[in-house]
DNA sequence: ATGTCGTGGACGCCACGA
């Protein structure tokens, strides 16, 4: 199975580019976040010529997540209980079950500033996550959680730490919630790189990405018993080039069948 | 690094979020 996940920042926007990288790559799976679009306005019949069934959560110009399957799509859940808002209830979770895995598409609250609510939100949001993921582990011991997490794990997945000094998406809470979700039994699968380091954002303004500055921020955490199947992870840096790329790129791990 | 995108209001730029 080929497991991918992808910050499309507007799947509107990035319908030519998603569309040219699914018939080359053909995921069997692809988490999506920030399509920023209502579900009604999905474009489900252009990925539907592709043989890709979507789950769907989104409210318009913020967020949305989705997931894309030619492998089954059952179950799907938009949101999760105790799921926290800023203040309402935002769309940053949909899970769905794809040939027998359990798959979460999320995109974690950027948090903005160390000081600022959206960071407390933040924090908040992982906490919750984390109580339902512990959950799903009960259910179910083939769990893919894939998506923007707004978290570097670690230094080295970012382009220099010192400039990230009092900035979000390094802090200990953060790095700290990250690792609450470790413990529940995931594996933050490391990716290639097919060029430089494996980051998976860069930033549009400054010529970020071609000077290498980016964050590894896009995650795939899996279950144990799927972490045991890795084959490859990589990041497919050439989704970032061109004309009209996110500012993201994919991160795609491939599963052995299981034996 | 604050240099660019994307969205939508009521525009032909601005505010906001990232």
């Amino acid at each position: 199975m080929l497991l991918a996940t992808w910050n499309v920042n507007s799947i509107t926007a990035r319908l030519p580019r998603l569309l040219e990288w699914l018939d080359d790559t053909r995921p069997d799976v692809l988490c999506l976040q920030e399509t920023k679009v209502a579900d009604g306005a999905f474009p489900t019949a252009e990925v539907g010529e592709l043989g890709y069934d979507a789950a769907t959560h989104g409210s318009g110009r913020w967020n949305g997540v989705a997931i894309l399957s030619r492998v089954g799509l059952d179950e799907v859940t938009a949101g999760f209980a105790g799921e926290p808002g800023f203040p309402e209830v935002e769309a940053r979770a949909v899970s769905a079950t794809c040939a027998g895995v359990r798959v979460w598409s999320v995109y974690v609250p950027n948090g903005r500033e160390l000081d600022h609510p959206h960071y407390a939100y933040k924090l908040a949001w992982l906490a919750a996550l984390r109580e339902a993921l512990g959950a799903e582990l009960g259910a179910s011991d083939r769990l893919a959680v894939c998506g923007d997490f707004n978290i570097a794990p670690t230094d080295q997945d970012v382009w220099d730490p010192a400039e990230f000094l009092g900035s979000t998406h390094v802090s200990a809470p953060e790095r700290a919630a990250l690792t609450e979700l470790l413990d529940l039994g995931l594996t933050d699968v490391p990716p290639r790189a097919l060029k430089g380091r494996p980051f998976s954002y860069w930033d549009y303004r400054a010529g970020m990405f071609h000077k290498g500055m980016g964050m590894r921020i896009d995650l795939l955490l899996l279950s144990r018993a799927l972490a045991s199947r890795v084959t490859d992870a990589y990041i497919d840096r050439e989704a970032r080039k061109g004309t009209g790329p996110s500012d993201h790129a994919p991160v795609v791990v491939g599963l052995a069948t299981e034996s």
